[in-house]
DNA sequence: TGTACATCAGTGAACGCGCGTTCACTGATGTAC
DNA sequence: TGTACATCAGTGAACGCGCGTTCACTGATGTAC
């Protein structure tokens, strides 16, 4: 009674679902708009299916979330695995952002909608997954001590701009077709520029007066 | 026949479609998810008169995108009529810009959610008024002569990362109710932070070897 | 090891409902003479 | 100024369809003894 889940192939069609609404995401659509009848279609299952897994497609979107945790924390240990000089340290870091978005571009994509999506608990996870993101990449900075002169605040300020900037590149990652190499080029640049002055400012940064 | 505009009451039942469409996107509907009946219903009309002003949703949204694009300009004129002197240019902005998006909530709800949204049209819409208000952003600072050691392309690539710094917090703004003044000061001072971050950056900014 | 039973994922038929869209009609306004 | 006509926004009935959800059933797997 204690473990449930080796039955026939568990949570085979639980999968089937949630991946058959990524689909349907990375297709352009957008996650508020789709129907139960449509994910099970995609998923080629019947629609009753839907309701032995999921209560409705909110809570299809709550585990969505907890999935994408788990894709965004692989991707957190790849960045700190790859041998990173100081120097090049947020060219590489913009590198494995970009290659990880291509890779699991429906899984970033439901992410950039969530961001002003329609279900408040899915809105609040993704935030709290980026917040987690921030706070693990001032973590790093301390570690690498290459935050000294930055109070707490600040340098949880700091991190809090460089996710979000990343988050909002990604929008423009998900605007170019997957194989536009020259346009993802542009967006890498960019994106590396943005945090550059960003550090570069938090280099130069004087806690306010206020 | 040159002008067709003066019979009945001109366009009161377009801009009731347009009212109602934004009045359920305030109410925390996604865009991508509103139906016609549901829009009429809630405009107070049949369903039928819906397709005497639009084609379908999407063809709703891109005017709405259009008119997006006066209340940003309204906006921006407003910012620089404002007695602005420099040292409290980033937080005079950022207050006109956090009591537009309260004046203009649904607006702001529905750009917030066309930046990943559905329709590519609306999406690109979007992008070009945010294109825009970064290039006019730029031209005030040439004006002002506050970024004279910075070329063009440094100079855009500034303001491109505070239109979408702003951007973003615009979706923190959205997700706090609209009368919690503690979080909408709380998310004042925090955009605030980011853009004078952005600025030390672009003031110490050296134009890299690449 | 074998048998009886409980559990549960997946099925297929059926429901009532709201959807997008069409149609022919109404009545108000603007235009031509 | 008056009359006939064209234009067009708004109406209400009707359509066929796909939706979310329910139900009783099947058959495979795990558990108890």
């Amino acid at each position: 009674m204690a473990d449930h889940r080796s039955r026939r192939k568990p949570g085979e069609t639980r999968e089937k679902l949630m991946n058959a609404a990524l689909e349907l995401v990375g297709k352009g659509r957008h996650f508020a708009s789709l129907g139960i009848r449509e994910v099970t279609r995609q998923a080629g299952v019947v629609p009753t299916s839907f309701y032995r897994h999921f209560r409705n497609m909110d809570d299809l979107g709550l585990q969505l979330v907890d999935e994408l945790g788990l894709v965004l924390r692989r991707m957190m240990r790849e960045a700190r695995a790859s041998a990173l000089q100081a120097d090049k340290l947020i060219e590489e870091s913009v590198g494995i952002f970009t290659a990880h978005a291509q890779a699991n571009r429906n899984f970033f994509m439901f992410m950039a909608q969530g961001l002003a999506g329609e279900s408040r608990a899915v809105q609040d996870g993704i935030r709290s997954e980026m917040r987690f993101f921030a706070s693990e990449l001032a973590n790093d900075l301390r570690r690498l001590r290459l935050a000294d002169h930055l109070s707490d605040a600040d340098l949880d300020m700091t991190c809090d701009l460089v996710v979000r900037s990343v988050a909002f590149s990604l929008t423009d990652l998900l605007g170019v077709s997957a194989d536009d190499d020259y346009q993802i080029d542009q967006i890498r640049k960019r994106t590396t520029r943005f945090l550059q002055l960003i550090f570069v400012g938090a280099a130069n940064w004087e806690s306010p007066r206020g």
